[in-house]
DNA sequence: TGACAAATTTAGCGGCGGCTAAATTTATTC
DNA sequence: GAATAAATTTAGCCGCCGCTAAATTTGTCA
């Protein structure tokens, strides 16, 4: 499996997101993701066709190959590693850790790569509650929203508590912040400000940090036949 | 301060190592250092000349300006706090880890190089027994063997023990190998094999990695007037 | 001093990955 | 179905940083 250039990588690292989003990838889209012209993105698409990690067709999108996929993946699986790593073991702030692993990713080697997924556990998310990819390529298709960025007048079912920060962790426990728990989010102060949340007919105000580790899924409101909502996410 | 490519990087430093062993750099021993044709370097040496990093005077050969030293100890601090928390929180094998930092020092924020600094107890020596630059760009002139690279038959100072693992330092302290100790290099086994020292009046079988631990200083023999002698190290 | 070898530089090319401007294809709308 | 708008591609350029081949300079030795 040859090395693929930092600029290639980048593109099916896009290619992929795009695709999860929308099912496929336009020029456009991916030019605007990775702040190029559209021009930039075709060439880069030929190129990446040629080597088959694309299927390419003039004026119709591009989709990855199951060797493009698997090359994304891969990629994925570094920058999401680095994410938890930086975070965790370097404690960099949760808001600069996606761009210091977007620049490192590209010079992580395999046996790094594994170093520090054993130094982390072997983790199957990242700080923003993103899946993991494992090192064979497979990869969860939920990403679970975090209480910051979850509407407000909700309810939710808490399926993870990042574990980063043991002092953390005890503090959302105390408040009934826990797996399993359903909390409403009541209302969300602008700029920064506080959430306001209700767990067990308790209502608290969440700082961010806390609110950043706390990982929820809606919970399937009973509508007719009780039939399940789709849900679409967004971003990263 | 402009952002540099890593080729340039790898050039500034590649200058920076030759005149610490030569006084001066030559188009030659830089492109035979760097793996690059000499008129690849010339090109390079242009370029930098013109961002005024060094003083270069066609066929004459090339210094670092007070910038460009600056920069090039900039870059030497980020590989070799890079060396050394590879080393130290992640366990990298020591032969590996110099590659390793070749690749990520050019991705390494300033930040991020904080952060690892200060998660080292900002060290002033790397696992290989070079100094580290302060950030403020001053260097301790001394490079310090290891007991593995050092020639059999004499005598020298301990002035370091490496502080990665607790285990080996008090296996080390054991033996009686602590700073200001004077130990004499007996014999060394070939490939890998012990290497026997004498401390105390005790010989020892040192195993290769004790042996990269423990950094020395030869002792200074009583020649005629006590005259000093000169060394070169050579090697990073 | 002059001739030659070694070191160095110059000239020109190639791949990478951006860019702009112009041409082309696709989609939409009347 | 023709006209037009929008998306996309093509053509050609540029800077980076390698390369080779040819020209030039430097240093040495008779």
């Amino acid at each position: 499996m040859r090395r693929l250039t930092a600029a290639m990588e980048d593109y099916l690292k896009a290619i992929y997101k795009l695709q999860q989003q929308a099912g496929s990838a336009t020029t456009q889209a991916l030019a605007r993701l990775l702040k190029v012209k559209p021009a930039s993105a075709t060439n880069m698409l030929k190129k990446l066709a040629r080597l088959k990690l694309v299927r390419y067709s003039a004026y119709r999108g591009v989709q990855l190959t199951p060797a493009g996929e698997k090359m994304a993946l891969e990629i994925i699986r570094h920058h999401r590693l680095l994410e938890l790593y930086l975070r965790q073991a370097l404690k960099v702030p949760l808001h600069k850790v996606h761009e210091e692993a977007e620049r490192l990713e590209h010079a992580l080697s395999e046996e790094l790569e594994d170093l520090i997924a054993a130094a982390l556990g072997n983790p199957t998310y990242d700080p923003h509650g993103d899946p993991i990819p494992t090192k064979d390529g497979h990869i969860s298709q939920t990403r679970h929203p975090h209480l910051a960025e979850v509407p407000q007048g909700r309810r939710f079912l808490i399926v993870r508590v990042s574990d980063s920060n043991p002092e953390l962790l005890r503090y959302l426990e105390e408040l009934g912040l826990v797996p399993q728990a359903v909390v409403t989010v009541l209302n969300r102060e602008p700029f920064g400000g506080p959430i306001w949340v209700k767990v067990n007919d308790r209502t608290h105000a969440l700082g961010q940090e806390a609110a950043h580790h706390v990982f929820v899924r809606p919970v399937e409101e009973v509508t007719q036949r009780g039939a399940r909502r789709k849900t679409r996410s967004g971003r990263r």
